[in-house]
DNA sequence: ATCACACATGTCCCTAAGTACATGTACTTA
DNA sequence: TAAGTACATGTACTTAGGGACATGTGTGAT
């Protein structure tokens, strides 16, 4: 349901295409709520039967650009104002740090590295991304205010990932041996 | 795949039954790795006909345990050292930042609170475990340690995504209106 | 003795997600 | 004018995940 309601919300900004939406989700949403263009077309065609969004326009190359209806406003507004959130996570990541004792200590240095490399960059992302709001590249629109919410979130949460891993490198994993002298 | 090498990672630290994996997926992985008994058993027959693990023994109430396979320590190995890391995120917290500006300002601090709330309570009961790790409750072994690490990792996320949820609080979506004076 | 509960394993079905395949059009550049 | 690229929309197949349903057993309490 949350890729019904991704595509809604991007569409509340003003009408889009299947394809513009596509590009938008790899974009901006990509990062917490990955959706292929099979999806995005499924969906919207979904959406366009149950008439929360129409087509507004046809444009060359079959282009179906779509624009949200009254009813797929409120559709959204209910869903964030009235639904519970869904809190699971997924994170392969942690699930693979469960079992770092099952590794060679080299082994696991290189995996951390990695990680810590990984989550560094992408902290750095969007904290490029947060300037660039802050510049007033995007304007100051409530729209670009929220983006902006999400975008700190986007970097605190991998910094704080990066950090984690710059800190697992830091604990062994075996006990100190006790030398039987 | 990931809940494949999720119970073959639990079934290194020794033998278990399905139902014993589904109640330790479910308190400890599940935070990071969602999954329901009915998977868990299908998984758990596949691996067995793969050869990565084995019944170990058949006990009351038609209980299966099994044990992992020299095959299925490689397996578990081989996935941790060799194969590139699943980064791909879900949050549907995040995902929902994105349309905070769809919502009315008093809803909106409604679901930061709760967020917060939902959060902040996460991160304490991560704390609980890790202190009672660091008092010596699991042990020192090897698995005990790496638990910390995973533990460590949930304290800090979702502290970060509290603070996150407090500090959206005092953002203003709206830009300040020019009074036409 | 009976009842409730925790133990224990599964099937079935539906939806969501991911990948590969398929097709065609407008524009730009060599 | 030919080729490459970005635009544009889909179908088909496979796997993963979640919920409901089904079934039966040992144990402890009343």
């Amino acid at each position: 349901m949350s890729l019904r309601y991704g595509l809604l919300g991007l569409l509340a900004e003003g009408p889009a295409s299947g394809y513009d939406l596509a590009r938008r989700f790899q974009e901006v949403l990509g990062s917490v709520w990955p959706a292929q263009h099979p999806k995005i077309y499924a969906e919207l065609n979904r959406l366009a039967q149950e008439g929360l969004i129409e087509v507004e326009s046809e444009g060359p190359r079959g282009r179906k650009a779509y624009r949200m209806t009254e009813a797929g406003l409120a559709a959204v507004r209910a869903w964030l104002r009235d639904t519970e959130v869904d809190h699971t996570l997924r994170m392969q990541s942690l699930l693979r740090s469960f079992f770092f004792w099952l590794m060679e200590p080299d082994d696991l240095r290189r995996h951390l590295d990695e990680e810590a490399r990984f989550f560094a960059e992408a902290a750095a992302r969007y904290e490029e991304y947060a300037k660039a709001k802050d510049r007033g590249e995007f304007g100051d629109s409530p729209q670009a205010r929220s983006m902006r919410i999400a975008i700190e979130a986007g970097v605190r949460l991998h910094r704080t990932l990066a950090e984690w891993a710059e800190w697992a490198k830091t604990v062994p994993l075996s006990p100190p041996t006790t030398t039987d002298s």
